[in-house]
DNA sequence: AGATACCGCGTGTTTACCTCA
DNA sequence: CATGAGGTAAACACGCGGTAT
């Protein structure tokens, strides 16, 4: 008998702590007697537990007993020895194997009573089921792993994909604002140098520092080109605060801005600096003008009192507003 | 209530065996 | 046919939590 480090004297003690092993008599009954369900048509399919290490290791048609009688050499104190000792492992038969995954395809746990029955069944070992079923969980667990893994790696390409689309329209939708922005800026140069040359042209005669100049109307004086403007950017300035490019009012639309708090100005000068801050460099340009406006929600509404100061108060005092809650 | 022993399970590892190049 | 590598399954070791005493 070839000494096995498997079952070496720690071992054999816990597996007779753990199971307690059948009486000869009982496993010859289970291998030889018993009506087994698993219907080996008649054979025993058995480990030979004689030829181990020498070559094939399955026999059938051997009943049980008879390999029990080739350990003469056993007695009943060094039966389980013997028993362990040249048994090395040995692989559970296909039908065994198949009785176990059935059972594990009903309840992958195994309660006491059903781990001694299926041993009952098999002609196993109770912990031999136990084991089979632990490591088939363990199995099991691995499997499911993998398909999880496969299940969240496709939801993550599908996510990419997706991301990857919406990144390519991005990009498509900028380089049109972009096309369309160098197509408008041109005209919007030739419309003011239109209207600056034309207010030259009318204000050549004009005395400025006069009002009383002013004949049928045809003369504006200067205080009523004010009040124009803020007639007319209060009806704007809501909606088109990038008009303030017009060329003849622009310090005084910042009044009309500040006299005029509306709350879809505030929305023009947000400091959005999400998707479209990249842009901004691309807009400097066309935003010059109006990142020198204060911001409306840089003035403080809180106070009506304070309203009436906000003609040119100083910027710092601003920060009060801005930030009240500074340390 | 805390201590102890026992048991089952999960997890990682070892070992034996099988397959295949 | 022999052999070594790699894969797989059986068995083990250890720790942990639950339960009974």
């Amino acid at each position: 008998m070839a000494g096995s480090k498997l079952f070496g004297p720690s071992n054999m003690s816990l597996l007779l702590q753990n199971d307690s092993l059948p009486s000869s008599e009982v496993l010859e009954s289970l291998w030889v007697h018993t009506s087994n369900p698993l219907s080996f048509q008649g054979s025993k399919t058995i480990v030979d537990f004689e030829n181990v290490g020498s070559g094939s290791r399955v026999v059938t048609d051997i009943p049980f007993f008879q390999q029990l009688e080739k350990e003469e050499n056993c007695g009943d104190e060094e039966y389980e020895a013997c028993f362990h000792q040249q048994g090395k492992k040995r692989r559970l038969s296909s039908e065994q194997v198949q009785f176990l995954e059935r059972s594990f395809e009903v309840e992958n746990k195994l309660e006491p009573d059903r781990k001694v029955q299926l041993a009952k069944d098999l002609g196993l070992q109770p912990r031999q089921v136990a084991i089979w079923f632990q490591n088939r969980r363990a199995r099991f667990k691995t499997k499911q792993l993998e398909k999880d893994y496969g299940t969240l790696k496709a939801s993550f390409d599908r996510l990419k994909d997706d991301y990857d689309n919406l990144v390519q329209e991005n990009d498509k939708l900028k380089d049109e604002v972009n096309f369309l922005k160098k197509k408008v800026i041109p005209l919007d140069k030739e419309n003011s140098e239109e209207k600056s040359s034309q207010e030259a042209i009318n204000k050549e005669p004009m005395d400025l520092t006069s009002n009383e100049n002013s004949e049928n109307g045809s003369k504006v004086s200067f205080p009523n080109m004010v009040l124009k403007c803020k007639q007319e950017d209060a009806n704007s300035a809501k909606s088109d605060v990038l008009d303030s490019d017009s060329p003849h009012c622009n310090d005084v639309n910042n009044l009309s801005s500040f006299m005029e708090p509306t709350t879809d100005s505030s929305h023009v000068f947000e400091p959005d600096h999400s998707d479209f801050s990249q842009d901004e460099e691309d807009n400097d340009n066309l935003n010059d003008n109006l990142l020198t406006l204060p911001k409306i929600e840089d003035v403080c509404y809180d106070d009506p009192r304070d309203n009436s100061c906000n003609f040119g108060f100083a910027v710092e005092d601003q920060t009060f507003c801005f930030w009240p809650y500074s340390i």
